[in-house]
DNA sequence: CCACGGTGGTAGA
DNA sequence: TCTACCACCGTGG
């Protein structure tokens, strides 16, 4: 997506604040987290040898250095299929009040526990907007903290993911989830 | 197994 | 507005 490519390579704003881009180092890999003056915008999986945040290491402000470690400890436990302990804010400012809704409850299942599309459309009270939540899943600016990994098929198949169906396999076999034959 | 249609939200024209 | 997408899902062969 071009907009993303956008950003990613000359660190331009999100929604219009400043932008610092830094590495978040873990055990698989180098993952990229986006941060603005309200929080965590973006977390992107480590793509290529590239390491995120090269450019712009000097002039970091010290909220924003804090939420980069909270963040790799964060994705650390996760990562290791733990529940993380303390998450930075999270930037949803650009999302629309679905999207939020949506995320918000996919904070709420917990590590280990999975749902499917359309019991989460019942639990946003929208039963008919399973495939519109599936679209918010895959709009989720911050993967594997904002767990859209948990979301499957109604009948127990993966579903799709936007990182790429080998991330979500390995995210929920980190959590032991059982998988359907 | 497959095909199909209902469906709600979103982005772009 | 209109339209064309979709990480869906239940039903019917």
């Amino acid at each position: 997506m071009a907009h993303f490519d956008r950003i990613m390579s000359t660190i331009s704003p999100i929604n219009g604040s400043d932008c610092w881009e830094l590495p978040i180092e873990t055990p698989l890999g180098v993952f990229s987290g986006q941060f603005t003056l309200r929080g965590l915008a973006r977390l992107a999986f480590p793509r290529g040898r590239r390491r995120p945040g090269r450019r712009i290491d000097t002039d970091i402000p010290a909220q924003v250095r804090q939420w980069r470690t909270l963040t790799e400890h964060a994705l650390r436990a996760a990562l290791k299929g733990a529940e993380p302990k303390q998450l930075p804010p999270l930037d949803w400012s650009g999302a629309t009040p679905f999207q939020r809704t949506v995320w918000t409850h996919l904070r709420k299942l917990r590590t280990g526990y999975t749902a499917s599309y359309s019991q989460m459309a019942r639990r946003i009270a929208r039963p008919r907007a399973a495939r519109a939540v599936g679209a918010a899943c895959g709009a989720n600016p911050i993967p594997v903290l904002v767990p859209c990994h948990r979301v499957r098929a109604a009948n127990g198949a993966l579903g799709g993911f936007s990182g790429g169906l080998d991330w979500k396999r390995k995210l929920l076999a980190a959590e032991r989830v059982q998988l359907a034959v």
